[in-house]
DNA sequence: TATTGTTATACTCTATAACTATA
DNA sequence: TATAGTTATAGAGTATAACAATA
């Protein structure tokens, strides 16, 4: 898709369109910007919510994420394959998997929260600090938060 | 995907992950409204272009949607099978086609209307009148326009 | 019986390239 | 040669159901 122009009217003036062409082109910058560090979205969110709580379960972390749960088991092989988080034995329950960084996980977590936050930078670049504080208030308050 | 509780934290706190969550709960609130029509999102959209300027070729409606010259080709020939939309012969280029709309179009756009003003009016639920009207100014400032 | 994690599968959406008929 | 439309295909992302191991 080319997010390059802004959408043509008359969609561009439909909150439900701008919502949603927003939240593609946010989504597909930000995946862009990741791929130089082999990682996808999930693989970050992931990684954020294993560095929150060291040792959480699947279950939680799909709990957290909005990840279901057969999804997780491939995002959590895939941080496996790349070195950057591993399961490990569960005291007390053997179905389940205490999920943990290694080292090279906390630091690939590191540069893609920088990454996120370069990526922010530009999507919201249009705005100045003002406008992006009361544009998260709306977007929260739309999301029934608060 | 579960879009009746709000994205927990700390996804709720990021404007780049509200934007994109907020986007897919819209597209997924409206494609589910829009269902008992018999319709998905891009045939209201591409009926709506039409509405707009009978007679459109389908490459003048692939530069108005953001839909891609194939996906065009899909997207009309359901219109027809469902009788709301016609090809005829373009005067003058036989390579091109002229789209209609059929009367049943017109009247099946027009409910596909009041279900996207619904569904609008669910989604800005928690946003009284002038908190609609800033986000769609933020959402259009940061879109590029004006 | 219920839960955790896993596997296999299917489905939607989108993107790409190659093809045809016309210009 | 270039354009309009079409077809076929493949990829990403996500959802669903069934299954094994364990509780």
């Amino acid at each position: 898709m080319d997010f390059d122009k802004p959408p043509p009217e008359p969609l561009a003036s439909a909150p439900g369109f701008l919502l949603s062409w927003h939240g593609r082109r946010t989504a597909h910058a930000f995946a862009e910007n990741l791929r130089q560090l082999g990682l996808k979205p999930p693989h970050f969110g992931v990684l954020r919510l294993i560095a929150a709580q060291p040792g959480s379960t699947q279950q939680e972390l799909v709990e957290r994420s909005m990840i279901d749960p057969s999804s997780m088991v491939a995002v959590i092989d895939e941080l496996e394959e790349l070195g950057l988080a591993e399961r490990h034995a569960h005291e007390g329950d053997r179905r389940k998997h205490a999920i943990e960084l290694t080292p090279e996980g906390e630091r690939t977590l590191k540069g893609a929260q920088t990454i996120a936050n370069q990526t922010a930078e530009t999507v919201l670049g249009p705005l100045n600090a003002r406008e992006r504080k009361d544009l998260l208030i709306l977007l929260r308050k739309l999301a029934g938060l608060q």
